[in-house]
Formats: C-alpha cells, structure tokens, sequence
DNA sequence: ACCATATATTGACATTGTCAATTTAAAAAT
DNA sequence: ATTTTTAAATTGACAATGTCAATATATGGT
C-alpha cells in the first residue's frame, strides 16, 4: 500500500475527470453545439485554458467524452444480450430496440457519438472504445459466429451485416433529426417514436400482413 | 411583354443566388464546417455583411441551400420511380440503392440536408421542398397507396414506412460517418461502400442462404 | 529547504456571427 | 430632367470562441 489509492491530486484534484464531468452535463443540457472549451472551464470552475493541459484542442475533449459514450453503450447492449434467450433472429431485433433506446434516452451523446465531425477516431481512447462496441455490433448480426471473428468478409456477409446494423442506426438518427415528424403527426397522439420502434422490432412472425 | 423576363436586377445583379452557387461551391469543397457567411461573402466578392440583406442569419442561408439539395433530391427520386416496372418490393430497393447513391455522390450537401442541426424546418421554402421529397418517401415504402396520402396511419403502416426509409437512410449515415471502415477494412480492396449497398438492395428473391 | 516539473492563470490574437450606422445605387414620383 | 424615396451594400464595432505564448504557482522528490 505504498501508493495512494489512485487520488491522484493535482492542484485541482483530478481535473481532468472534472472537465468531462462538466462537459457531460453541458452535453445532456444543451447539446454538442453549446459544449464549448470555455464553456467547460466555467462549468468547471478554471481559467478558460486550463483545459489544454488535458486535452490539446476541443476535439480531443469531444473524443474523450465520446469515449465515454461508447463505453456506457457497449455496456447496454452487452446487457441485452446477456439475458437474451430468444431466437437469434429476435435477439438481433433486441439489439435493435435497445439501440434506438440508447439514442432516445442520449439523444446528444448519441449524436456526439455517431457524428465524426467533430471527433478524431485516432484518438487512441475512442478508438479502442468504438471498436469494441462495433465489434459487438458484428456479433448479432445474423451472421455466423466464425463469419464475425474473422478478418475476411464475403460481400455477402458484410451486405447482411451492414444491413442489420443500418436498421436501427437509421431510426435512430431519424429520430434524432427530427425526420420522423411527419410519421408521428399522422398517428394517435399518445404514440411516441419509441412505439414505432418496438413495432418494428417486435417478434417478428414469418410475414405479417400489417 | 411588358415586363423583363425576371431579370431582377439589383445592385450586384442577382446576389441572393449567386451567394447561394458560392455556398453550394463552399460546401462541396470544404464541407459545412467551413460554410461560414464571411466565407461565402469572399467568394462572392462582397462585404462580410452583404448576405444580411438577403439571409437573416447563418442558419437561413443554411437552410435555403439546403432547399436546393432537397429539389434536387427528390428530383433525382422522382427518375428512379418513372422508369421502373419491376415488383413493388424491387422498386422500393431501387429507390433505396437512389438513395445512398444520392449520399455517397453529394456527402457535403446530404448531411447539411438530414442534419437539422444547423437548419431551421420553419423557414417556408425549406418545410415545403423538404415535405415533398419526404412525401415522395412515402410512396415508395410499401405502403397502399391509399395509405401514403391518407393523413391517418395506423401503428403497423408508420411501423412499415419507417422500417423502410431507415435502411438507405441508416446505410448513407453510416457511410458518411466513415462507420463502415472496419467492415470495408475486410473485404477486399477494389469493393467500395457502394457495392455493400448495391448488394443490400439486389433482387431480393424468397429468402437467400449468402 | 530546494529545485525540477506538472498545472493553472493571464493576456493576446485571429476568426466568426451579428448589429447599427452610413453610404451608394436604383427606382419612383413629380 | 430633377428630386425624393427606397433598396442594397459597406464600414466599423462587439462579444464569443479556439488556440497559443508567457507567466505564475503548487507539488513531490531529493
């Protein structure tokens, strides 16, 4: 027990863990438009540059954050699968539905998240991180478990693989963009995007006539 | 004849469009992020706060190139559907395959176009170009027709539209957001995201074992 | 107690969106 | 034709932002 149990202090304490701290409720609060460096260093209480002690530039902050992101995402979807005892054509719509969950419930985060824009996946963090989450991603994909594991793809299996991810990602960013307005507004009023959802990743019999 | 054939002739001669071709040129150069007003100002070869007279704001200009995206879009459609006499079902993967072809040949203007972010839907002729291209959407989506114009929709229809227009539209994000990297990384060189996509929206026959 | 280093602050700069005040050109009225 | 009115464009200013260099300050090892 020589070292401290990982106190690390600083003169502020742990201010990097501090600044995503604040950038995260920025985020929630008022979106990634809002969610600037100085914006942050108020939020947390610092001189408008103490922050590129810790990150170089504002895309390295949004990179960490993201970070962030991916790792609490990954933890959901894992959990979805865990209790999963369906059939794997239902598990993969679970996976759907907890996609678009997530997206709903972190509307900014998931935009922040599946938005490079502003983001570096060199950033070795985030890289490590959404690889991990896409690999999962590949593991429900109604394709074989070899298949997923395995660096080379058939064009085949890459075209069901994308095509199962893109479903959810889809309703997702649809929704996100407001894009699903026009859907919404024709159906009862109490009808929320999150039901067409589960709708659509409802137990999905052979073919059913709507 | 009494009246010249719309030649509206201003101080510049026709400001309001021609910063518009500077937008659209900025944009498909340098991508939204360097679409500023100063920048289109420049270009036009007029002062900084010339576009005010013609644009309130960033977020109107944004919005009225936007517009011309979205003719042009439905335009493009709109070609796809005339043309075809296959199966409802193979029409609805041509107008998808339309779609993510429209993405991947126009990224700049796609994602200004489907990411509100930056765009204010009230700005009149941006609802209206935006309803029609959505509209049109709708008549692709395997869906009655009667359904696609009654303004009443039950659950399974919303269900069955959405479901439809996210796959193109989850396919173009993904490529977009360079999120099909890691897919692309295992198929072998000369196969591009288009071909993932061409082979998503094949002839889909009963049920295919890749 | 001292010193090297890690952290934080201060002040500056260029860029941006936006606004108010002013100037200039065009159109309308007389 | 000349004057008046209006539309269009310029100029100059402001606050906010990301980023950098210079400076100050605390921390931990010796």
């Amino acid at each position: 027990m020589t070292e401290t149990p990982k106190q690390e202090s600083y003169h502020h304490g742990n201010l990097k863990e501090a600044l995503l701290d604040s950038a995260e409720k920025i985020l929630e609060k008022e979106g990634v438009n809002n969610l600037t460096l100085r914006a942050v260093a108020r939020e947390t209480g610092v001189s408008h540059a103490a922050p590129k002690n810790h990150f170089a530039n504002l895309t390295e902050l949004l990179s960490a954050l993201a970070t962030r992101g991916y790792k609490k995402f990954s933890k959901r979807m894992a959990e979805t699968r865990e209790e999963d005892l369906s059939s794997p054509k239902q598990q993969e719509n679970n996976a759907g539905l907890t996609y678009v969950s997530f997206a709903i419930e972190h509307p900014h985060m998931f935009q922040l998240m599946f938005r490079s824009e502003k983001l570096d996946y060199e950033y070795p963090p985030l890289r490590e991180a959404a690889d991990e989450a896409f690999q999962d991603l590949g593991a429900t994909s109604g394709v074989t478990a070899e298949a997923a594991k395995s660096d080379r793809l058939t064009l085949g299996q890459a075209a069901q693989m994308t095509a199962t991810w893109s479903i959810p990602h889809g309703i997702a960013m649809l929704i996100l963009d407001g894009q699903l307005a026009p859907v919404l507004r024709r159906l009862p009023d109490d009808m929320s995007a999150l039901d067409i959802a589960k709708a659509i990743f409802k137990n999905t019999a052979p073919q059913s006539k709507n």
